[in-house]
DNA sequence: ATGCTTGTTGGACAGTCGTACAACAACTGC
DNA sequence: GCAGTTGTTGTACGACTGTCCAACAAGCAT
């Protein structure tokens, strides 16, 4: 008379993840209005309660879940830089390129992003990692500005300038897809991108 | 025995301006989160019932309070273009560095625009809301760039470009207020539309 | 002054929210 | 096999959500 076992443990860091992911997939599906505690416990085949054992509110599953897409989208770019070869230019344009192709100009993150920056405001411990975050962002721009051979003065600027105008665009692709294409996204950014390594201040 | 009116009434689209107001007076104290019918109705000094009589449901209060704030934000770009003189240069200039400047470019606003992008992916009406306001932003934008001398083919790109890059400098100001100045973010605004008109492709 | 229209009230309603916590059971080491 | 640890459950709790609606009263027309 054993009864197969009602739960399976989990490593604490697999089950991290799982929660993790479940919140990714709910306000992929739900938009950010629908991601409550039980919809993403449910979705994650687990108790309600679990949630608060592994994340201290809702509001740091929302943080952990940007802080890890954010991470699998900065892997998806690094990929793309490294296939690109040894010439700079190649490599930033593999950089843009990539940030308006799948999974990264994907309208289903959008919710994630928009959970995301509704908490920067009201709390400082996420203001602090959004900071974090946008500060490494925008220095592996810089770098690869850099290989590029733009001076040393106008790295800051640009890297600034091409993170802002890379976010437009993504932000308008998810909220009007049909204003313009990915492709027509990649091609503004790196005629942009053209303007800029080629003039001189 | 004549007590004072218990309340006022007031004309219909008074009313409904004074619980715009109060909604983005909300937003901006206590966030996207805190935006209920409650609060909203005792910003604006009146009965929670009172709020759906005027708009269909949160949404829709939520809705018409970013109309108003990109209505009142058009206009003081208008304004500073206006201010600019005839010279189409100075014009472009001055759509951008208003873009940077109070009462645009605040934090305050930033709760709107995340709490209306929440909604545009999952109700058909504010998307379209959302497709018509940023059409009518781009084409702003556009003659300005005609009158600057910009061949029509290369319009479009260009309006897309300088479009995003603004709105991503300022979500990025807004959200990041110490990683950069406004006044750099105009310069860098600048110095990208220096880039687009002069360089030829 | 009286009636009518309708803006307005205030609370009821059925949910849902996030959080907390006692009880339980799966696994580890003995 | 037996303890001890702790991941996990399920639920209770209070506060809050958006929506609805009968009752009321302010202002206008008569």
């Amino acid at each position: 008379m054993s009864n197969p076992p009602a739960f399976r443990r989990s490593e604490p860091d697999a089950r991290r993840a799982d929660l993790i992911a479940a919140a990714a997939r709910v306000l992929a599906r739900e938009g950010t209005g629908g991601a409550s505690v039980r919809a993403i416990a449910v979705e994650a085949g687990v108790s309600p309660g679990l949630v608060g054992h592994y994340f201290a509110g809702i509001d740091a599953l929302i943080a952990a879940t940007y802080a890890h897409v954010e991470h699998t989208v900065s892997e998806a770019l690094d990929a793309a830089v490294a296939t690109a070869g040894p010439d700079p230019r190649a490599r930033l344009d593999a950089f843009v390129t990539a940030s308006f192709s799948p999974p990264i100009a994907s309208g289903e993150l959008l919710a994630t992003w928009t959970a995301f920056w509704s908490l920067v405001r009201s709390r400082d411990d996420i203001a602090r990692q959004h900071d974090e975050q946008y500060a490494a962002f925008r220095a592996r721009l810089e770098s690869l500005l850099a290989e590029c051979g733009l001076p040393a003065p106008r790295l800051r600027h640009a890297a600034i300038a091409i993170t802002a105008l890379v976010d437009g665009l993504w932000l308008e692709l998810c909220l009007s897809p049909q204003a313009f294409s990915a492709d027509e996204a990649g091609t503004i950014a790196r005629s942009v991108l053209d303007a800029l390594t080629s003039s001189g201040r």
